[in-house]
DNA sequence: CCTCCCGTCAGCCGATCGGCTGATGCGAGG
DNA sequence: CCTCGCATCAGCCGATCGGCTGACGGGAGG
């Protein structure tokens, strides 16, 4: 049987580039561009109307709601969102994949790549560029679920009362040498490397009482 | 016309504590000692049958649920419950406040100034011993609403993000003096005095976004 | 007009931190 | 038995922090 076309939605802020991908994708017979948005609020609207398969999102948007939080709107209607954008910082990654994102593009991405990527999101596959899947294996790997043993979660907790190493050891009847272990593991864990960063990741992931 | 007599409950765990207050109460004749109560529990379940105009609770009651926590309870079911008590700790005091307790006084306070207490407390006008009053004043000024000026908060920000000195500098467009005078500035006003200190307090009273 | 608050900046100094390398003991699990 | 994870400890060093003192300009308000 001859599948019917994916029919995507172009949600970029510069029109050169949405000139560009509409070209691109005009060699793919099975892909049909249904419209094009270029901004955040715009995408959500023609997304609603128009029911795409696939949206393709970048992140920078310019004013207005971004990309982020288009990304959340339109997953949240079960159409499928592939993030298409420059850049592969951990914080956008993230954020994307936490809006629902159902891939994570780069736009220095093969032709080819983006094709299948958008026929595979049509089906809710995820695909990921090489930079970004890397990147979120190195998320998980400590960082997703930062797994802090009894005694780290006990400094952890001095830690957020603001005392110095001086104090933790006294309060925990140990060295200040085996604060410094320990805090350095915990620092490895959680993604940081200053206390203050510490405690900020400890109470954004509820890691303490 | 004459109003109708003002009917209060004494929750104190002393029984000379309560035979005082009942000797001291009797000389007015508007004042009418509803009941008794020696525990919190005894001072919750009192309150709600007998639906005095005012509570005077003591914050020490012995085992069971302490003062803070009848008072939670009694106030909120509409009574007014004025707090009196020994001591004038901040601590008891904020906590009392936080409670609900319409008014605050100290057992070394004057027989008239209880009178009017109790009468104010009946209409939910508020009576605090000087003491307490000017320490209430004091927990405004600065310690108990920490406000933070614009840049203090973007300096918090940049701090919650585990940066130095320098790179907060940098995010700024300000130099690194300028970033340790805000520091300082909020250390003072969060009652803390390391960075890590600060994000926690600010993540706790979710002073940033 | 003068004062107070805010934001900016400087320099100094001791204390603290964070990274590094390396070591010991102990219990769980293969 | 031997390895691995966890907790413990040591010393070194450069970088950073926190406290302090002092200063300046601008805007708000008395």
């Amino acid at each position: 049987m001859t599948e019917a076309a994916v029919r995507i939605l172009l949600c970029d802020d510069h029109a050169v580039v949405r000139a560009g991908l509409l070209a691109l994708l005009g060699s793919e017979p099975d892909i049909e561009v249904a419209g094009e948005a270029g901004t955040g609020e715009e995408a959500v609207a023609m997304a609603a109307k128009l029911r795409p398969d696939v949206v393709l999102m970048d992140l920078q948007l310019g004013p207005g709601i971004d990309g982020v939080e288009a990304t959340r709107s339109i997953s949240a209607t079960g159409i499928h969102v592939l993030v298409l954008t420059t850049y592969d910082t951990d914080a956008d990654i993230a954020r994307a994949i936490a809006a629902g994102a159902t891939g994570y593009l780069l736009k220095a991405e093969r032709p080819e790549e983006l094709f299948t990527a958008i026929r595979a999101a049509a089906q809710g596959r995820t695909t990921l560029s090489p930079p970004v899947a890397s990147r979120v294996m190195n998320q998980m790997r400590g960082a997703a679920r930062p797994t802090l043993t009894a005694r780290e979660l006990d400094i952890l907790g001095q830690l957020a009362q603001g005392l110095g190493n001086r104090d933790i050891a006294r309060a925990l009847f140990i060295s200040q040498a085996t604060v410094k272990t320990h805090l350095g593991r915990i620092y490895d864990k959680l993604g940081v490397d200053t206390r203050a960063g510490a405690v900020a990741v400890a109470k954004e992931q509820r890691l303490l009482p």
